[in-house]
DNA sequence: TTGCTCCTCACGTCACGTGAGGTGGC
DNA sequence: TTGCTCCTCACGTCACGTGAGGTGGC
């Protein structure tokens, strides 16, 4: 016979879960001493404990081993139970292969921003822009509004959509109050409803500035931009876009003084239905 | 704002946690009613109510929540934080597949099992048996002292046993005490060591009978088949032997009245060195 | 009055682990 | 005396859920 902490080495329990297993009647000792009350185990139960462990390993709740081991004698319906165990594990490895896929997709989504905040050059710089589909709402009012735009454009469209969101500016100035403008996303697929309407954005010739920090500071960049404009005797084709890299996220929120947005304006070399003279 | 009850529709915590919440400081309601002790909250509420689900859906704890939410400023390390819980996830991932790895083979073991019980004809056969490469141990004493050899080759042999449990009896009259027989199993591959012989037995013809039940029951089926034997006038080749296709298994230690085990008899047709005269 | 929503407080869950305080024999 | 092994008893863990008992306004 051994001593409880002859057996815990033997069995890789520990003494405390061996008191615990007596204590709830699933590993009783072979023989317990009046006296000092010592538990002595004998050979036959190392057998008992590695079923108890190997259950426990399935994470059967203890209750349940105690179930099969009192019962072990007809184990017609012990197939069925390791069978339902089988599939309650293939359910939580499917569940956590979905939960990993999410986090991917934050992860990724995340490294992006930061290698574009590490790629970004913060000068006015001319490229050319492809025609991009868009599901857009037109707006009225102030611009901390837009959030509801692309909610009810997220909802809509979800997995349907292709890049970063947008804002057009359909008028020149800047207005606090009463703007007009829409709150937009790029989109592969999907139907025009309630308010939301498809199109294609042209493409074309395009003058950008990347813009980093708070969205009431950016003042300063449409100020560089215009100036860079009007410098080259450029004239901008309304609406003008915003894109928004990187704001505020749904876990990383980050810092305002990170926020990355690109200023983009498209461009006409010369022409009469210049609305803003460069 | 919304009382909790509403909020906890909006967001899909229940009402308990909500509160539960609001005692560890995670997600402070926006007031509480000095006289009621009602709790209101406000709509910016809602996407931290949302953040934390999501975190809790990754498994992290409260506490852990609670310092991701506070520092949600600088987000340098939550990338960090998130590919930890991403490696984390992964590896109970891998755990789980072991898990249901080796529930894969007890369960196609005790399906096994019964589809030869199923399949078991109780009647005296014969057939030819293959060659088969053993890893025995030489006993002596009582029959019942065999798990102590399975034992040991199961110890050193490990992953390389190819087969079901076997028993050789070297003598022809059954003994209670001071019996030789041999503990062995079929191996693919290792070496002889410390006690353990590695050999191959022989094949040929073989009279064979299926027992179900008990070991202390199998006289009755030795005696069906070695009168099956004298009847034919065949000679018993040494060793005979028993061949556990289901006894006590480790964790379906089932009943001893489904006990299967196969009598095998290597036999010559006629000779002049017969151990047993049929 | 009934029904609804809200409150607090205490206790339960699950499988142990921790730690205090003590014993008995070398 | 010190060190070791054993004991019991009470409490902690984690994220809530349960239930009792009560309030306040329609």
């Amino acid at each position: 016979v051994f001593s409880i902490g002859e057996f815990s080495r033997i069995t890789g329990l520990t003494v405390k879960t061996l008191r615990f297993y007596h204590e709830q009647g699933l590993l009783v000792p072979s023989c317990v001493d009046e006296g000092s009350g010592y538990r002595y185990y004998d050979p036959s139960k190392i057998e008992t404990a590695r079923v108890i462990a190997f259950l426990r390993g399935l994470d059967f709740p203890l209750d349940e081993i105690g179930r099969i081991l009192r019962d072990a004698g007809d184990d017609a319906d012990l197939l069925d139970v390791m069978e339902r165990r089988r599939g309650e594990i293939l359910a939580t490895i499917r569940r956590q292969r979905e939960v990993v896929r999410s986090l991917d997709e934050l992860l990724s989504r995340e490294k992006e921003a930061r290698r574009l905040m590490a790629n970004a050059t913060f000068e006015v710089g001319e490229t050319v822009v492809s025609p991009l589909r868009i599901a857009g709402v037109r707006m009225r009012g102030k611009y901390s509004q837009c959030g509801e735009g692309f909610a009810r454009i997220g909802r809509r469209f979800g997995r349907h959509i292709a890049g970063k969101p947008m804002m057009l500016h359909h008028e020149a100035e800047y207005r606090d109050e009463d703007a007009d403008y829409e709150a937009c996303m790029p989109v592969r697929a999907g139907e025009a409803a309630d308010g939301i309407t498809v199109r294609e954005l042209p493409g074309g010739r395009c003058v950008t500035l990347m813009h980093k920090g708070p969205y009431d500071d950016m003042g300063r960049s449409y100020a560089k931009i215009l100036g860079y404009i009007r410098q080259k005797g450029y004239e901008v084709v309304l609406p003008t876009r915003e894109v928004y890299l990187k704001g505020p996220g749904m876990i990383f929120r980050g810092n305002p003084r990170n926020y990355l947005t690109e200023i983009q304006m498209l461009v006409r070399d010369e022409g009469s239905q210049a609305v803003l003279k460069g």
